[in-house]
DNA sequence: TGAAATAGGTTTCATTTGTAACTATAAATA
DNA sequence: TATTTATAGTTACAAATGAAACCTATTTCA
């Protein structure tokens, strides 16, 4: 008889928990990666890459692709701006929605961390073949696209 | 040529990222179950399911197993003894070592919560064959012990 | 139209969290 | 043994976070 079998809940086994234990770890050591070379938040790089990715797209859609809410958004945007990272005007158009750019220096330090982190993510995926890796990716997907629906 | 391949970084590939994103809304939904219907804390829900699994063990080893520093050890120790859900003594042999234990109203609590966050994880799985639960079991170990290899 | 509702962003305030300093006890060592 | 060093836990302060209130601009629709 398992321990799941008679209800007892044991933290070890328990998804969420190590979801979160794993994850947990892996953010922290790649914050590591850019707040002590350089001085970015976890939050600021989100930004960073979003609009390496998108450019001119509002800070709603920031949000929305990062999954940061608009508060956090607004903060990492202002924190940018002021260290002359991202490049914030309003839309002609509807002047409450922003449109957001990395400046030079912005797209810069972008090009300087991605290496650094995409090396963190190798050396990760590294114990992992190829077909645990696609496996990985695809059972994540699933539990996304699970876990958003439920409850969106 | 994928976008991989020309080393920009793209954020929706992103393993850590995409861990991350999961992960959080887990988190925050099974929160919700707690949270709302209990008044406990997160991290308090932790402490009384490792002390359940786990009875007399010290602060210290609370935090080992749940990977809680140990201020927010110590801080939810502290909530849980004045709601007397937990006890707290320390060792005679060692008057620094503390040993936690459920009250009976922790144990009682503890029981009303398990099926709720089990019931959750249940839900969760739900999506994957018994196939892919024991894969991404499987790959969640690999990665964690790792991850916890290279940064100790 | 023009009042009400909505949407994008920002600010404020309270709570949470993390780091470092601190207290008390125990172990190590000189 | 006396002094240093290490360990368990708490406290204090600062930074990060989240929820709600708050502009301002745009829609909606009576």
């Amino acid at each position: 008889m398992t321990d799941n079998k008679d209800k007892t809940l044991v933290l070890e086994n328990f998804l969420p928990y190590r979801l979160s234990y794993l994850t947990n770890i892996i953010s922290h050591q790649l914050a590591q990666l850019y707040t002590t070379q350089f001085d970015i938040t976890a939050h600021e790089w989100k930004i960073l890459a979003i609009l390496n990715r998108y450019p001119n797209i509002s800070a709603a859609d920031a949000g929305e692709k990062t999954a940061m809410d608009k508060v956090a958004v607004s903060r990492a945007v202002k924190e940018l701006s002021e260290k002359a990272l991202v490049h914030k005007i309003f839309a002609a158009e509807d002047k409450r929605r922003s449109v957001l750019n990395l400046t030079g220096q912005g797209t810069d330090l972008f090009h300087k961390i991605a290496p650094l982190v995409t090396e963190y993510e190798n050396a990760l995926l590294a114990i992992l073949t190829k077909q645990e890796q696609a496996q990985l990716s695809q059972l994540l997907d699933k539990l996304t696209h699970h876990v958003t629906a439920v409850k969106p």
